[in-house]
DNA sequence: CAGAACCATTGACAATGGTCCATTGTTAAC
DNA sequence: GTTAACAATGGACCATTGTCAATGGTTCTG
């Protein structure tokens, strides 16, 4: 396995490279989305962040995407990285998620059905 | 066409039939989903509701089970009982939310396969 | 070394969709 | 006629997902 030097950057080059605000960021560790270590040098008070805070802000956003709120999140990704949960537990969590959105699909085509007969009602109050 | 009578009760009865709070009532009507009339004898201040307020509130919360916002609900009644819209306006409007949703489906699917491939980074990491 | 640019913390504010409380007024039941 | 149940209003409060502003310390640039 290849060896990769940790690299650790401050919040601004997050910031420019998640496209995301400095707050957003500081917000996402205070919710434990993401963490950072202090600084090194200990004169200063700044975040460290690890490269792959990148990826974990891209993940993030792709789970709002999906629907998924912050806690929803957080709970996936601990039982992911968790050791001792297999893949199947977080498996079961996606799969009702998609059950969820699939479920809201059908409610929108049903709401559609509503809302032509109230149409039909109305224009036939109207004439 | 046949004469509907039209009944008008207080917001105990809505609630006992709607399922939801007097709070919850009051608040929609604020927001302009439902309306009442002030009571007839001028006695008392009570709202008085017409029976259609019984289906709206299904309908709100079928459009809210869609994932609709109470803000598009609005528009979307507004655009229905607009006599001069047609009902493709509608029509139009609700695919693209039953759109909005598929998209979030496919997001959710992707979001698996991102998952799937951190929690093989995480398991060749530990071993 | 001055000043700009960056970072930290704290706390307030925003929108959404309610929910609860205190106070006051009305109606219904006994 | 007194009391319980019901209704109205106004304002406070909740969670969620940020965003902004004030204040003070740090680092970088010229």
């Amino acid at each position: 396995m290849v060896l990769k030097k940790a690299i650790f950057v401050r919040i601004g080059e997050v910031v420019k490279k998640a496209g995301v605000g400095p707050d957003t960021i500081r917000f996402y560790e205070r919710q434990g989305l993401i963490q950072s270590l202090p600084s090194k040098d200990k004169t200063n008070t700044y975040r460290n962040y690890p490269e792959e805070t990148l990826q974990r802000i891209a993940m993030i956003k792709q789970a709002q995407h999906a629907g998924f709120s912050i806690a929803e999140f957080s709970a996936l990704i601990e039982t992911i990285e968790n050791p001792s949960a297999d893949f199947f537990d977080a498996d079961i969590f996606l799969q009702k998620k998609i059950d969820e959105i699939e479920e809201r699909m059908r409610h929108a085509r049903k709401f559609l059905k509503t809302l032509r007969a109230t149409k039909n009602a109305l224009s036939l109050t109207r004439s």
